[in-house]
DNA sequence: AGAGCATTGTACCGATAGGTACATTCAATA
DNA sequence: TATTGAATGTACCTATCGGTACAATGCTCT
């Protein structure tokens, strides 16, 4: 398994913090470079078509992390209630108290949006969708649960921002305690 | 009044659409130019520190705004209720229903949060705080109001955000309609 | 050992970045 | 009308940008 050569998996994760503290504008190659460890040659060699590529799986392996983590759970758990309060955690601790930006939402509101439009999309509709499942399991009424997921899902960007602005970790843990009594059955 | 050579505060509302539409690292001098109509020459004269005095320049403006617009009335008008619904109706011109980032989320979540944090500090401060005022002066309890108006600002930003993410218009106008029934008396 | 392909570092490309220098033009005042 | 300081356009600077080319290396498999 140890290779002395790397992997593509292994640049996924040290680009995701790259993107994100920098932004796709400001995430250049040589801190990209840096950042994973990799010269020129092996990122254009594991990314051929340069940073859009890399941001896109970068997106991807996001969506993987979120599907297993959250999305499925709150799907498919024999508790809803549960699989709720785990999503809180594990969205606190993902975040770091909103000291990580979401790297989605930057990209949503930065310029690049439509270059990567059906990642950033979906990546929210699966997250309302698969709350609103959860909600309704605990026996609301399906447009209640879309509103509340939808609540749910744009507080925890909007505490990200102003936790960020801020520089309090408080306020997100404040929105998320708001969350969970927010949510509960 | 009318002069042929240009004005440095013709040039602010220009510089802020550029930098809303492009980021801080992404809006380059070549963009800046055009969307100002000056040259590097004009642009140097009126911000001897470049792109950096030109943001500083476009926060204060932005304050301005939102000090005659919105934060006065909250804090000083003799209805409160009306200042509140006057808010979410200038909030929601003003971000265009989702379709205008705010600068100063934008920055927060940026690499740039740094260089700007007093500005983006005091832009949240002094809208949740002028908010409280209305809230309390409705004869709301001071903690609950303080809770209220951070949870309205934080809506407002992830708003923006999720409207964008979705492309949807619809999803701003919402959350600003949640707002007035929150919000109101 | 050696063939063959994946991986890597380095040198290089044209374009553009932010910023400076400065001679010129303009409009208001005296 | 002559003077002055604000305003402007242009040319230029160096650094870095994203990306390409390619020869050298490492690893795997026979």
């Amino acid at each position: 398994m140890a290779r002395l050569v790397a992997e593509r998996s292994d640049a996924i994760a040290p680009l995701a913090e790259v993107f994100r503290e920098y932004g796709y504008e400001g995430a250049s190659l040589a801190l990209i470079s840096k950042a994973t460890g990799l010269g020129k040659g092996s990122l254009y060699h594991f990314f051929p078509n340069g940073k859009e590529e890399m941001v896109q799986a970068v997106l991807a392996d996001i969506h993987q992390w979120f599907e297993n983590s959250i999305y499925s759970p709150l799907r498919d758990g024999d508790d809803a209630d549960e699989a709720i309060n785990l999503m809180l955690e594990e969205t606190l601790a993902y975040f770091k108290s909103g000291r990580r930006v979401c790297l989605v939402g930057s990209l949503a509101v930065g310029n690049t949006r439509d270059r990567f439009s059906e990642a950033i999309r979906g990546y929210f509709v699966n997250w309302i969708e698969a709350l609103k499942a959860a909600l309704v399991r605990q026996g609301r009424d399906p447009a209640l649960a879309h509103s509340l997921s939808e609540n749910a899902v744009l507080s925890i960007q909007g505490a990200i921002v102003l936790s960020r602005a801020m520089d309090d970790p408080n306020m997100f843990q404040r929105a998320i305690d708001q969350l969970r009594s927010n949510l509960a059955a």
